[in-house]
DNA sequence: ATCCCGAGGG
DNA sequence: CCCTCTGGAT
């Protein structure tokens, strides 16, 4: 089986097996989940959903965290990981966005990447899931080992894989590839210890990244 | 390549 | 102890 054609077969099986993805992060818009994505950066979501709701009840929209003391905001960013470069980032970037956009989260990958905290991981994300837009594919930590592991990419870097992902599906499933991948490799096919022998893609895996 | 950095699992 | 968690900047 060709590249493509593996890639359309996980696809259609993931499908099957999450039709309607909850998300993983909670949020009521765009801003939250900007916020939510930054905070998720090697920490797990369960986490970061006990954090946000602190975060928004002392700040509640982008304006108020762009005037946000930066020591409060790191003991409430603090249990999520890399405390000081997120609370920094965070207060940057709504600082940004009320002085350069208005006040509204932009809504192109060029805008979202020139927030302090924010690459093309965090802004596929918030594109797709808040505005429906689709400029690319999220690539996660699970992203990129799933797509190494099913052979859907030879590269390690984030941004060659999302290339190499882009031209295997049609744009408008760009957003659920994230979610699917995400959700399989958690339950299916963590990083230590994979269950290979109940995974229901196991007969079109070249498992050739398995333990790497 | 290296640093940022806490929390939970094995 | 070591590894991993929906990364990003230098």
């Amino acid at each position: 089986m060709n590249t493509k054609d593996r890639a359309r077969e996980i696809h259609a099986r993931l499908k099957g097996r999450y039709p309607a993805p909850a998300p993983a992060l909670d949020w009521t818009n765009a801003w939250e989940l900007l916020v939510a994505t930054v905070l998720a950066a090697q920490c797990t979501d369960e986490r970061v959903n006990k954090v946000t709701p602190v975060l928004f009840e002392r700040w509640p929209d982008i304006a108020s965290l762009a005037e946000a003391d930066v020591a409060q905001l790191e003991t409430v960013v603090r249990s999520t990981g890399f405390f000081r470069n997120k609370a920094k980032n965070l207060k940057a970037a709504a600082r940004r966005v009320v002085d350069v956009y208005g006040g509204e989260v932009p809504r192109t990958m060029a805008d979202l990447i020139t927030l302090g905290g924010v690459a093309r991981k965090t802004a596929n994300i918030v594109l797709s899931n808040a505005f429906n837009v689709h400029e690319g594919i999220a690539v996660d930590t699970h992203v990129k080992r799933l797509s190494f592991r099913m052979g859907l990419t030879a590269n390690t870097d984030p941004v060659r894989i999302e290339k190499d992902l882009m031209p295997l599906y049609p744009r408008a499933a760009w957003g659920e590839i994230n979610h699917f991948l995400v959700y399989f490799g958690r339950e299916v096919c963590p990083a230590r210890t994979p269950k290979c022998a109940s995974c229901e893609l196991n007969d079109i895996c070249p498992k050739n990244g398995v333990g790497k």
